[in-house]
DNA sequence: ACCTGAACACCGTTCAAGT
DNA sequence: ACCTGAACACCGTTCAAGT
C-alpha cells in the first residue's frame, strides 16, 4: 500500500477532485514514456496511473489514443522546426547555415528516435483526421523551402523548382535519420554525423548552379516530359 | 456454420490431422494480411483461423509473433534484392542500370508499403535476435555496394569510400520511399517516380568523378579528418 | 511430432453512475 | 464539467492434455 515510488510527473493531489491541467500533464507523460520505452510502451492505463488518475480520464481531453499520439507528433514538429530555424539563423542563413540545418535535423531524430517515429512512421495512419498535425508538419517543411529559395537568390543553388529541391533534400536527411534510428546503419552517432556531413557535401555539389560546373547542359535527367 | 466464405489461402482439409506445410502457409498468409491491412491487422488468432488451424499452432513453427514478422521481413529483402539485381542487369550494369536500380527500389516500397515497413521501420526492435534477417538485409545492401564499385572502376563515380557512398545513396532512396509510403509527400506514384528521377539526376552530378567538374579540388567536405 | 482448448495477463474503449 | 469503476471485446502467450 504505502510503497514509496518516486513520482517524477506532477500527480494530482489525492484530496483535490480536478487535476488542474490534465491535458498538458497527459501529453508530457506520453512524450516521456515514448522517449523512454518507445510507442509500444505507451498505454492509457499506465499513463493514467502515473498521473494518479483513472485510466479513462484521458477521454475528457483526447478523442482516443490516436489523438494523444497526434498531439505528441505535433509537439515534435514544433520542436524540430525551432531547431532547424535556430541552426539556419546561427549559421548565417547561407551555405554554412544550410549545412548546419541538415546536421541539426539528423541530430534531432537521433536524440528523440521514438518521438521521431511517431511524427512520421505510420503510427498515425490517417493524417486526414489530424489536420493540426499536417499544419505543423508543413510548417517545418516550409523552413527548408524558404532556406533553399534564399540560397537560390544568392546564387548558391541551381534554379530548380524549390518544392522538388526541398523534397529531395528532405528525403536525404530523413533517410539517414530513419536508417540510423532503426539500426540499419550499424553506426554510432558520431559515424551517423560523419555520414550526414558527407551526404551534405555531395548534395552541395549536386545542387550547385549549372554555371559552377563544367558542362552547362541542364538536360541530363532523361526522357519523358510527363 | 455453413457460411460460404471464399477461402483464398490453402486451408487444412478438415479430416487430416497435419497441415502439410504450415510454416509456409503461415508466412504466405501473414504477407497477404500485411499487404492488405498493414502490420496492425496481423493477429495470430485470425491467421490461424484463415488457415483452419488453432491460434496456437503457429508456435510449432515460429518462436513468437516477432519471429513470424522477421520471416516476413526476410522474404521482403530477398525479393527486393532480386528486383535490384534485375534492374542493374537489364540496364546494362552502367549509368542507366544504376539509375534504374534507384527507381526499382522506390517502386518496390510503393508497391508493398506495409511489407517495406516491416523490413525497416522499428516493427522488429531487436535485430540481434534475428540474425537471418540481418543477413538478408546485408545481401540486398551489397548489391548497391557492388554496383557502385563497378561504376568507380568504369570512371563513372568518384573514388570515395564505397561503403559511405552506398549508405548515402541508400539513404536517398529509402528517404523517398518512406516519405512516400507514410503519406508525407502528398504525391501520386507518378509524382513519386518523378521525384526519384530528379533525385537520381542531382545525385549523379554530386557523385561524379572530380575530373568531370570544374574545380578538381577534392577537399570540399570541411574539417575533421576523424 | 504436431495440434488443441482453456486460462492468464494484458490491451483500448464504452457507459451508467457519481461529485 | 470532470472523473470514476465495471464491463466488453479484443490481444499474445503458456500449458497440460490429446492424437
Amino acid at each position: 500500500m504505502a510503497i514509496a515510488r518516486p513520482a517524477r510527473p506532477v500527480r494530482k493531489r489525492t484530496n483535490q477532485y480536478h487535476h488542474g491541467d490534465l491535458r498538458r500533464a497527459l501529453l508530457q507523460e506520453a512524450v516521456r514514456t515514448i522517449q523512454t520505452g518507445g510507442v509500444e510502451a505507451l498505454t492509457l492505463r499506465a499513463t493514467g496511473q502515473a498521473l494518479g488518475v483513472s485510466r479513462t480520464a484521458l477521454y475528457r481531453h483526447f478523442a482516443d489514443k490516436a489523438a494523444l499520439l497526434s498531439a505528441v507528433a505535433e509537439e515534435g514538429f514544433r520542436t524540430l522546426r525551432l531547431e532547424l530555424v535556430g541552426a539556419w539563423d546561427r549559421g548565417g542563413r547561407g551555405k554554412k547555415g544550410f549545412d548546419d540545418m541538415g546536421v541539426a535535423y539528423v541530430r534531432f531524430a537521433v536524440a528523440h528516435p521514438a518521438h521521431y517515429r511517431v511524427m512520421f512512421g505510420g503510427v498515425l495512419t490517417d493524417h486526414a483526421s489530424h489536420p493540426a498535425l499536417a499544419v505543423e508538419g508543413a510548417a517545418a517543411f516550409q523552413v527548408l523551402v524558404d532556406a533553399l529559395m534564399s540560397q537560390q537568390q544568392a546564387g548558391l543553388v541551381r534554379g530548380d523548382d524549390p518544392l522538388q529541391l526541398a523534397r529531395f533534400i528532405w528525403a536525404i536527411v530523413h533517410g539517414i535519420a530513419r536508417l540510423a534510428i532503426d539500426g540499419q546503419l550499424h553506426a554510432s552517432s558520431a559515424e551517423t554525423e560523419a555520414l550526414t556531413r558527407y551526404a551534405i557535401g555531395r548534395v552541395r555539389t549536386g545542387i550547385a548552379p549549372a554555371a559552377a560546373r563544367q558542362r552547362p547542359r541542364a538536360s541530363a535527367s532523361g526522357p519523358g516530359r510527363s
